[in-house]
DNA sequence: AGAGGGATCTTCT
DNA sequence: GAAGATCCCTCTC
């Protein structure tokens, strides 16, 4: 199997400095990001820095409705084993609220081993393989068993990685991929920041190779648009709720709901210009 | 542009 | 044994 061979070896490439995590953590904070080797850049001046930007416990304390809005606008980063970062917008997500949600691998309130991340503290990835080859997502939100699934990234810093990473998993030699097809979708944003089961139960809020900072422009609610989620088939009521979330006219959204749009736009949600 | 099928494996019945 | 919070490739209109 060529694929699967040509797939591990990129990934071995990439991850080969990562067996000793916090050696790699320590060497981190000594060197400045960007190549920089200024000796005398302190430490403790990097520390306090990162500290200060990140999302912390209390933002991730939401109600799973309530953040999965709030995660729109937010960024997400991703340091690689080689120290590049890699900076996303996240402007697609959807929430999966837990015991009555017919939709959520937490549906009926059952705790199984792969599902325990949505059980934990908010903040907690729930990363899970899907159909045997891809990952997806998730960030444990308030709730029992609650959490958000994120469907797509606005690439911003680290396009040729993300590049690298996501022409990895693909066989016939392809046409570079466009900026708007790196994140576009829940495994593809996994494959772009290189996000496996390694993953899975992490602490956004502590972790040194993933988490959050705050975006720039945040939305209004006049920029959200929430309609049905993706891929959720028959579950009755709960594949027709609208939990799924994305900004308006945003061309990085995986799945875009036109019909939605048009009938949010005749209630009025769409300020006239 | 849209439909259809294959890949591939963990989880739960 | 079957299904699954997906993606990619190919075929057809």
């Amino acid at each position: 199997m060529p694929r699967k061979r040509k797939l591990l070896a990129q990934l071995s490439a990439l991850q080969s400095n990562s067996s000793f995590p916090q050696l790699d953590a320590l060497e981190n904070l000594n060197t400045t990001p960007g190549g920089d080797s200024s000796p005398k850049s302190s430490k403790y001046f990097v520390t306090e820095k990162k500290k200060s930007s990140r999302l912390d416990a209390d933002f991730f304390h939401q109600p799973c409705v309530n953040l999965a809005k709030s995660f729109l606008g937010q960024i997400l980063v991703r340091k690689l084993p080689d120290g590049r970062e890699l900076w996303g917008r996240i402007v697609e997500t959807e929430a999966y609220l837990g015991g009555e949600d017919e939709a959520s691998h937490s549906k009926g309130g059952k705790q199984t081993q792969r599902n325990a991340a949505m059980f934990m503290k908010p903040g907690t990835l729930y990363v899970y393989q899907i159909y045997g080859i891809y990952f997806c997502v998730n960030v444990s939100s308030q709730g029992e068993g609650a959490a958000v699934l994120l469907r797509s990234l606005e690439p911003l810093q680290g396009l040729d990685a993300m590049r690298e990473l996501r022409r990895a998993s693909r066989k016939a030699p392809t046409k570079l991929l466009k900026d708007w097809q790196l994140c576009n979708g829940p495994s593809r944003l996994c494959q772009a920041f290189g996000i496996d089961k390694a993953f899975d139960q992490r602490d956004l809020t502590q972790d040194i190779d993933i988490w959050m900072v705050p975006g720039q422009d945040l939305p209004g609610e006049q920029d959200v648009v929430a309609t049905t989620r993706i891929g959720i088939g028959n579950r009755g009521e709960w594949a027709q709720k609208p939990l799924r979330f994305y900004l308006r006219g945003n061309k990085f959204v995986s799945v875009v709901d036109k019909k939605m749009e048009r009938e949010m736009a005749a209630r009025g949600h769409l300020s006239c210009s």
